[in-house]
DNA sequence: CGACATGTTGAAGGGGATCAATGGTGGTGG
DNA sequence: CCACCACCATTGATCCCCTTCAACATGTCG
């Protein structure tokens, strides 16, 4: 199967969090799975629509967006690959926001039948699942005390730690270099700034990390944590395998 | 059982969204709940804390609170009687964030063996508790979008419509007059704004609502939600029993 | 009655928004 | 191969929403 390593990206995602039998992932890598590419600046799923599907990030970006209505446009997820975007949508399939792609980005869409026939023959995925949505909701409660309470260096330290952090590769240390394909206008989206500002932003962080097209280069991990006020803390990403829960079936 | 009445109301946020047989609300009623009181401004759980135990608003309010290095304090997300401010604890014992009382508040503490001893043996239950945490997530995405990209009157206008469609009664229509045991602090720190400036935008807002000491009135709806932006979907309160969803054992 | 939380009001300042223009850069087609 | 265009980054000038600080009023509860 084509999608084998995309499957295996978001089950490595699971697995960092959640003990999982090897039937039991065996069964995660086993999802059917229909690609399709997005080209930027496209949604592919619309707010207010139902679907039937989920839509796992293989390649690109993926930002949930929100408005207002003057129009204004707020990011208040952003999905890198491996991420499943709206894995809540199996429970909730009418979308409270729309998905779209920040940059060329193919996704796999996964039939929510599949998705609960796996969840409801193995209650760990079941599990896993919900864990995983939670993380999310973790994340979504960082970003409104960052949005609520930080000024414009701050935040923007912030969103480009957890971006960081969260596209470091399973067992890797914190890398210094990642790619990660926004544009100003997409960080002022996602911290509620205008795009203007991001830029004046940007420059004041200049010795501390620096954009170079779509890759971040940080030059001062410490000092840009510490600007950022940034505890990694709320991403659960487990580093000891002990740290993974199992509710499901206790031994 | 002195707590019934209490998880009844529980019981109630669940239907409302999710079909659950007899049996099911059953087991949900059987759960086991601890009383206790905690008085204003207390926290009842603490960052970083892990709790074997989920808590269940019976009386007053209850906030989630955020920080900033400054100790500038933001409030995640509101949970008034009937809600379980932390389910998700059920899938992530350790607190990302601390949870406090916002007046004199009484909590009934449900056990998680006994909630994922529920949700083990009634698949539809586990499913129920996902929904509802998922609704929980929507809130907050809602919420920065609020804090992120409006201005001080429509957040506040905003959150009073929130707060006043989620305290309605379970079939009535919305009321004009609810209860919402809040400060101007506080709701300061639930719209990232100043105290003082919360002053003056309730000011500005008195022809359309009102505030009494801690109940609200509502004098125009329609213009409190235009001013507000307020479309209440993403609460998803489902007006139609047709319109609830269950998805294990399908029939 | 006194202490303390909460609400109210004024004055001044700043962080970020807004508006507007210019400079890069990559893609595309003639 | 270059002209052109769309998108993105950058910079300056001005404005204003909200913060900050400070004082005072009000209420409430021991």
């Amino acid at each position: 199967m084509p999608h084998r390593s995309n499957l295996q990206l978001f089950l490595g995602r699971l697995t960092s969090r959640s003990l999982l039998h090897t039937d039991e992932q065996q069964a995660i890598l086993d999802l059917p799975a229909y690609a399709s590419q997005v080209s930027g600046n496209q949604d592919f799923v619309c707010l207010g629509e139902t679907s039937d599907f989920a839509c796992l990030v293989a390649a690109g970006l993926v930002g949930r967006f929100g408005q207002n209505a003057e129009g204004g446009r707020q990011i208040t997820a952003l999905h890198i690959p491996g991420d499943m975007a709206d894995l809540h949508s199996v429970v909730q399939p009418r979308a409270g926001s729309a998905l779209q792609a920040l940059t060329t980005t193919t996704i796999l869409r996964i039939p929510h039948d599949a998705i609960r026939r796996v969840a409801a023959r193995y209650p760990a995925v079941a599990e896993a699942f919900w864990r995983d949505c939670m993380v999310d909701a973790a994340i979504l409660s960082q970003w409104v005390v960052n949005v609520g309470r930080r000024n414009a260096r701050t935040r923007m330290a912030h969103l480009i730690c957890e971006a960081a952090t969260r596209s470091r590769k399973d067992g890797e240390s914190q890398a210094l270099t990642f790619q990660l394909p926004m544009t100003q206008a997409h960080l002022a989206d996602s911290t509620g700034m205008t795009a203007v500002h991001v830029n004046r932003t940007l420059k004041s962080l200049v010795d501390v990390v620096k954009f170079s097209g779509s890759t971040v280069h940080i030059h001062d991990w410490d000092r840009l944590a510490a600007t950022g006020e940034f505890d990694p803390g709320y991403l659960q990403i487990a580093a000891e395998p002990a740290e993974r829960l199992r509710i499901a079936e206790p031994a």
